[in-house]
RNA sequence: CGCGGGGUGGAGCAGUCUGGAAGCUCGUCGGGCUCAUAACCCGAAGGUCACAGGUUCAAAUCCUGUCCCCGCAACCA
């Protein structure tokens, strides 16, 4: 077959800071099925993917933990692979950013980038907590303290390694309108411009004295190498850049890559930050990036504790590896985001891959063993009505061709299955069962059941790329090989006099949902209880004293009680109420307190409705400096209870009160 | 007027850039068939394409305005 020339792709590098669940693992196997078609078109394909292994957040997880680090990036990046292995994915390379070839390529590229000019050491201003050693930003703050502890924050310089963004912006503009292919799909590209490109770029701060697990800037240690400068170097360093040397063989063949895939979350650092950085360092950008969407849980958000998080392993138990990958590639649409529920799952697989296909390909080998010993013969007895059959299957490629170049996965595995569909169709135009009756029809019958072998073999081998496990086994029932790629667009290359198996295996027996459902509550009911079980050990929550649960929240400060007597307390009578506009959880309330009346905005629409809220007796912090919020002005603050699921009940005084009545 | 995405028969979606008979899959109903995994094939019902204006010979598609939903951001005093 003709050697298409080389083909480098990558996915992101999975963060490892949790088992990652179907969302996450949609892309590895949505960049599996692209290389795989590649590599069948003809093309030589180098597929990378592996973990991003620093950063704060799993410095914390590890904490959490108890554990090092190290330890705790070894065991997730484990079970990143044994998924991504689990799901049948063809990588050529799994790259972890604690690699030490990495590490020292990451801190080799920071200084080659201050040498010259493009990283300076500046300094970053902003309110800093201590105890945290984090720096926020004004909005970040919580009641004007750190939003991890609640501590006080003062205003700081920290000194920080900045890098030269707008230096290279123009440049990256012109690029990107001069390359439409680019960014993918375009509705993000004109997002990249809207937002960050064309109101002007900012100087990037790349570098972290408050994070140790990292890279550290080799002339000056105390820093760490900002993450995504580090992360998104994988894809030279694991190919063998070198910062100031010859890169090597598999690195001048391979940069640049022809496609990173990417969800849309990440799109900015791939198409400003990364290239930006290659151009610094004088090497040619990416041909492509493509921002893939998301596959949502259907109906509320994935969450752990709701026991709903989806994961590969349930669903390659409950359905199998090659269900699991027809179900992302086929639901994920181009640009908007798809949805999985259990139900959809099951829906799937019993009308596409168990009717459609597992049937189409039992009912074809048996008819073959009924009538001929299963010996599969080209006879030459055709009839108008094959024709269309063999235009469908015989165009079939260059369909799925086509769809895949624009990486539309979805489209592509449909027209495979369209192909699949006319041929249980063509079996209600020939009725076999009728030929088989006469003697003399025997040779059309042969015909007919050659040419539904022949376009099984066809559809076969179009749908290993996406279903490698399913394609082998018709092909081996068939008793054939795998057609070149070459081939797929012509009819007629099946072995005549071929014997197909006499014992047709149920590729996908259908499912019953009945059946299934009781299983899914099982895998939820285990999640939760796992889930409850982490917090446990976590110390995040305490045993449960008998029915009624009980939270514990982190201990503040000791405090005065001249700090108390600070506070102001009073009774309130809400006298009106309405929701603040523009805003999703906020509600104004005017509150009588003795003789005046206050303006206050609290956060509890989700809880209370404006109207109910009317007469109520609330206790009131009153001496609380008044603040905007939302735009509108609050002067004081309505007190509740907080449950663990942030559930909020007002407090109110549990005799009548009169308003104004001192709270002490 | 924070950013972005979306609203198309019961469900999930395509079509919108580049106006020109409203389409796909599932479900429902009716029929056919019996080789096959109660599967397969055919047919039907079901949509004022969120709403209101406008441009046009022609609008799901272009323009203006409104409403609703979902992410993110932000306020959760």
């Amino acid at each position: 077959m003709e050697n298409k020339g080389k083909f480098y792709m990558t996915t992101a590098i999975a963060y490892t800071s949790g088992k990652p669940h179907i969302g996450n693992t949609y892309e590895i196997v949505l960049a599996d099925a692209i290389a795989r078609f590649k590599r069948q078109e003809g093309y030589d394909v180098y597929f990378q993917t592996g973990t991003d292994e620093h950063g704060l957040k799993i410095e914390q997880k590890a904490a959490e933990a108890g554990v090092t680090p190290k330890e705790y990036v070894d065991k997730v990046a484990a079970e990143v692979k044994r998924i991504w292995d689990l799901m049948n994915t063809s990588y050529d390379n799994f790259v972890r950013t604690t690699d030490e070839d990495h590490e020292r390529q990451v801190a080799k590229i920071f200084r080659k980038l201050y040498d010259k000019g493009d990283i300076y050491k500046g300094a970053y201003e902003g309110l800093y907590c201590t105890p945290c050693e984090s720096f926020w930003t004004e909005s970040q703050l919580v009641d004007g303290k750190c939003p991890d502890c609640g501590r006080e924050v003062s205003p700081a310089k920290e000194e920080a390694y900045f890098f030269r963004m707008s230096k290279y912006a123009d440049r990256l503009i012109e690029h990107i309108n001069s390359h439409p292919q680019f960014i993918q799909p375009v509705s993000r590209k004109n997002e990249m411009m809207n937002n960050f490109l064309l109101p002007g770029l900012q100087d990037l701060c790349v570098s972290r004295t408050s994070v140790k697990w990292g890279v550290p800037v080799d002339f000056d240690p105390k820093h760490v190498v900002y993450i995504w400068l580090d992360a998104l170097s994988n894809y030279i360093t694991k190919i063998g850049y070198d910062a100031n040397g010859d890169g090597g063989e598999l690195f001048a063949k391979n940069w640049p890559a022809d496609l990173h895939l990417i969800g849309k979350d990440i799109v900015r650092f791939h198409t400003i930050y990364w290239p930006i950085f290659l151009m610094a360092l004088d090497l040619p950008l990416p041909k492509q990036v493509f921002g893939h969407p998301w596959l949502l849980q259907g109906g509320e958000k994935m969450s752990k504790s709701k026991g709903n998080v989806i994961y590969a392993d349930d669903l390659a138990n409950l359905f199998g590896v090659d269900a699991t990958r027809y179900f992302v590639l086929h639901e994920m649409p181009f640009d908007n985001d798809g949805i999985i529920t259990w139900e959809l799952v099951i829906e799937r697989f019993n009308s596409d891959l168990a009717n459609v296909l597992g049937n189409l390909v039992n009912r074809t080998i048996s008819m073959s063993n009924k009538y001929f010993g299963g010996i599969v013969e080209k006879t030459g007895v055709a009839e108008p009505v094959d024709e269309d059959l063999k235009a469908v299957v015989t165009g079939t490629r260059d369909l799925v061709t086509g769809k895949m170049d624009e990486l539309r996965v979805a489209d592509a595995i449909s027209a495979i299955f369209a192909l699949f569909k006319r041929c249980n169709k063509y079996i209600d135009e020939t009725t076999p069962w009728i030929l088989a009756k006469d003697e003399a029809s025997k040779p059309r019958l042969s015909e007919v059941l050659y040419n539904l072998t022949e376009s099984l073999t066809i559809g076969a081998t179009l749908l290993h790329s996406f279903l490698p496990e399913t394609a082998e086994k018709i092909i081996r029932q068939l008793n054939t090989k795998m057609r070149s790629f070459d081939e797929l667009d012509k009819f007629g290359f099946y072995e005549s006099g071929n014997q197909v198996t006499d014992k047709p295996e149920i590729l996908f027996a259908r499912l019953d949902a009945k059946e299934i459902m009781p299983k899914v509550e099982k895998i939820q009911a285990d999640q939760r209880a796992e889930f409850e079980a982490g917090q446990r050990a976590a110390g995040l929550t305490q045993e449960k004293s008998e029915s009624e649960p009980a939270i514990d929240i982190e201990a503040k400060e000791e405090i005065t009680y001249d700090d108390f007597m600070k506070m102001q307390f009073q009774v309130g009578e809400i006298i009106s109420c309405e929701e603040v506009p523009k805003s999703k959880k906020l509600l104004c309330s005017q509150v009588r307190i003795g003789s005046q009346t206050k303006q206050i905005v609290s956060g509890i629409k989700q809880y209370y409705s404006a109207g109910e809220m009317v007469g109520k007796k609330v206790m009131v912090l009153v001496n609380l400096k008044p603040a905007k919020l939302a735009g509108v002005m609050s002067e004081g603050m309505l007190l509740c209870a907080e449950d663990e699921n942030g559930g909020l009940a007002l407090m109110t005084p549990e005799k009548e009160m009169p308003s104004g009545a001192e709270i002490c």
